[in-house]
DNA sequence: TTGAAAGCGCTAACAT
DNA sequence: ATGTTAGCGCTTTCAA
C-alpha cells in the first residue's frame, strides 16, 4: 500500500507521477489510450479535483476554468472510469431489478419504466432475476449489495409479497422500493394501484351491462397481489345484491391454459354464468378460446372481461374488456422513489398509488 | 473499527489508517460494517495477497491455509467489493446487451438466454436500449465502454444490423458478438439461425398438404433479418414450379395489425390464396382474425402459417403453425462466445448456426 | 476558488 | 507457498 510512500516521506510525489501513465502506456492492453483525469487536469493545467469538480457539476470552480476544463474534456473524449468512481465515492450508480417467474410482458414495462427513470438520474439497472420458493433468494441479493454491485434494489411481484424477502433485506439495511405487493408494510417505500376498486368497477360495468350471473377466475394463489382482485369482485357482487355463488368462483393459475379449464368448467355448469371475469387477461383469453370450441359466442351469449390490458387483449376476436395497470409508470416511480431515498432526500412519500383503467372493449358490449 | 486495531500494531501504517477510519465511518452511511479483505486476512493470520488467491481460486495455496481463509470469510460474511475489484483488474465482469424496439417476447428470450450464460460466468447483465436511427447510438456505447461499464456487447437485431453501428464499435474496439444479423460481416462473431431454409421448409410443408396458391406476408423492410424470409419463401416456390405471382406478396410490417390489413388484401384478391405464410407470428395472427371476421374458416378454407412460435402461437384458434427459433439459446451461446473473447480464449469460433424448428400445428392441417 | 495528500479495496508483479 | 509493494482512477478531506 502507500505507507511505504510516507515512510519513505518526500521523494513520494515523483514516484507517484513518473511511473503511472508510462507504465500504463506500454504495459496494458485494456483500452490503451484511455485518458484519465490526470490526462485531463495536465491538459487544461489545472489539479485534478477541479477536473473532478467540473464533471460532478460542483460549485466554487470559476467560470474560465470550467470552460478551460471542458474543452479539456472533449479534446480528449475523456469519460471517467466507473469502477475508480464507485470505488471512492462508496457507491455503484446501479439499481438491481429482482424478478421472478413474471409474464414477459409485465416484466418487460417494467424494465421500460425503470431504465426511463434510471437513466434521467443516471443510474444503471442490473437485471437480477430469483427463482420463486429459493431460500438463498435474499442473502444473494443481500451479498450483491454488499458487493458495491447496486445501491438499491426495486422489488416486483410476486417478491414483494415475500414476508421472509423483505425482512431479510430491511434487518441488512438495502435499501429497496417494492411494486404492487398485496399488503402494505410500514417499514419500507411502496408503489402501488387499486386492483380492488379496478375489480369492483368491473363488475359492476358487467351488472350495468344486465348480467346477473357473473362468474370470477381467481389468480394464482401465490401471487397475493392478485388476490386483491378477488376481493373486489365479491365485495361489488355483494354490494349488487347478487347471491354469493361459490360456484362462480373458479380457482386459476395465472396461465392461458389454467383459463381454459376454469373456462371449461364454469361453461359447464347447469345454470351457467353470464359473463366471466377472469384476473389477468392470458386466463381470459383462454375462456374466449374455450368459449368458441364450446359454440359459447362473445358477447352475444357470454361477456368476458380480463384484467392487464397485454396486447393480446386486442387481438383476440373480439377485442377483450380489461383493466389496464400503470405498470410502466409504477416502475417509474419506484426507482425515482428509491434514488430519492438513496440520495437522501426530504419528504418521501410513504407509498404512491397510481390509478388502474378500466378499458370497455367487444366482450362486454351489450348483448 | 477494524482499522483502530490496525493502528495498535503497527505504528508504520498509524498516519495511514487513523484518519479515514473516523472520517468513513461517520460521514458515510453506506454499508458500515462491511468487511474488507484486510479483515480477513488479519482474522486467517495471512496476508491479503492469500485471500485474494483464495477467492480467485488461484493455486498455489495450501489446503490447510485455504480452509482457514475460507473459515475467515465466512466468519466475517466477507464478499469482495466489486468496484475495487474492477479497478485493479480493469475489467468490469459485466455485459451490455444491446437492443431496440424489440417484441417484449422476443427480447424476453433473449435477456434468459443471456442472464444463463452470464451467471454460469459470474458475469453481470446491463440493459441499453437504443434508439433507433438515433445517430448518436455508437457514441453512447463507446462511451459507456470506456467507462468501463461493460466488457463487451451482444447486439440483437436491427441492431446487429446497423453497418455504421457495427463499423464504430469495431473501430473503437469494443468486443461483440451480434445475434441474427442478416447478413454475415467478417470481422466480428454472430450467432445466426437458418431462416432462409425453415421458411423453405415450411413452403413445401404448405405444398405438401396440397396448396398451390400460397401467399407470403413479408416482415418490416427495416429489420433486414426478417428479409431473408421472403428469400427462402421465393425460392422454395420457384423450385416447387409454382407460378411467380406479385399478388401474393403482400408487404407487412411486423405487427399484427398490419397482418390484418395485409391479410385483408390477400383475401380480397379476385383468386384469393389458400395459404398464407406470415413472416412472424404477430402478422400470421392478424390474418387469423380478420379471416374470422371475413367468414373464411381456418384450416377448411385457408391454412396460416407464421413465424416465431411466440406464446400466442399456441392462444389462438386453431393453433397456429409456426417456425420455433432458438432465441434463448442463440443468445446464451453469444454471451460464451463474447466471454471467451474477453478471456482471449484459443479457437473462438467465427460464427455459430442453431437450428429453427419448423413447428406444425392446427391452422395448416389437411383440409 | 484551488490544490495536495490520503485513501477506497482490490489485483498484479515481483520478491521471498 | 506466501508476502510485499505499487498501483487502478477516482473522491474526499483539509489546507491554502
Amino acid at each position: 500500500m502507500k505507507k511505504i510512500r510516507i515512510q519513505s516521506a518526500h521523494p513520494v510525489s515523483v514516484l507517484k507521477k513518473a511511473k503511472p501513465t508510462i507504465a500504463v502506456r506500454k504495459g496494458m492492453t485494456l483500452r490503451p489510450g484511455r485518458p484519465t483525469i490526470e490526462d485531463v487536469a495536465k491538459l487544461a493545467e489545472v489539479s485534478i479535483k477541479t477536473v473532478s469538480r467540473v464533471f460532478n457539476n460542483e460549485p466554487n470552480v470559476a467560470s474560465a476554468t470550467r470552460a478551460r476544463v471542458q474543452t479539456a474534456i472533449e479534446a480528449l473524449g475523456y469519460s471517467p472510469n466507473h469502477s475508480a468512481r464507485s470505488l471512492a465515492a462508496r457507491q455503484s450508480l446501479t439499481l438491481g431489478l429482482l424478478y421472478d417467474n413474471p409474464s414477459p410482458n409485465y416484466i418487460h414495462q417494467i424494465q421500460r419504466g425503470a431504465l426511463r427513470s434510471c437513466q434521467e438520474a443516471g443510474y444503471d439497472l442490473l437485471l437480477h432475476p430469483c427463482q420463486f420458493g429459493d431460500k438463498a433468494i435474499s442473502s444473494e441479493i443481500i451479498a450483491l449489495h454488499r458487493q458495491g454491485r447496486f445501491d438499491g434494489v426495486i422489488l416486483t411481484p410476486p417478491l414483494s409479497d415475500m414476508a421472509e424477502v423483505v425482512d431479510a433485506l430491511v434487518a441488512a439495511s438495502v435499501p429497496m422500493v417494492a411494486i404492487a405487493p398485496a399488503e402494505l408494510r410500514n417499514d419500507i417505500v411502496q408503489v402501488v394501484t387499486d386492483d380492488f376498486r379496478a375489480c369492483v368497477a368491473m363488475t359492476r360495468a358487467l351488472y350495468a351491462l344486465g348480467h346477473r350471473r357473473i362468474a370470477f377466475i381467481a389468480g394464482h394463489p401465490d401471487h397475493r397481489a392478485v388476490g386483491q382482485r378477488l376481493s373486489g369482485f365479491k365485495t361489488a357482487i355483494a354490494e349488487l345484491g347478487l347471491p354469493d355463488n361459490p360456484d362462480f368462483i373458479a380457482q386459476g393459475y395465472n396461465s392461458f391454459e389454467s383459463g381454459e379449464v376454469a373456462g371449461a368448467a364454469l361453461l359447464s355448469l347447469p345454470i351457467a354464468p353470464t359473463a366471466i371475469f377472469a384476473a389477468n387477461d392470458d386466463m381470459a383469453a383462454g375462456v374466449m378460446r374455450i368459449a368458441h370450441k364450446f359454440g359459447v359466442s362473445i358477447p352475444g351469449q357470454l361477456s368476458v372481461a380480463g384484467f392487464d390490458d397485454i396486447p393480446l387483449a386486442t387481438q383476440v376476436w373480439p377485442a377483450l374488456s380489461t383493466v389496464r395497470q400503470p405498470i410502466e409508470p409504477m416502475a417509474a416511480m419506484a426507482v425515482q422513489l428509491l434514488i430519492a431515498k438513496l440520495r437522501n432526500a426530504k419528504d418521501i412519500p410513504a407509498d404512491v398509488l397510481i390509478r388502474s383503467e378500466l378499458v370497455l372493449r367487444e366482450t362486454s358490449s351489450n348483448n
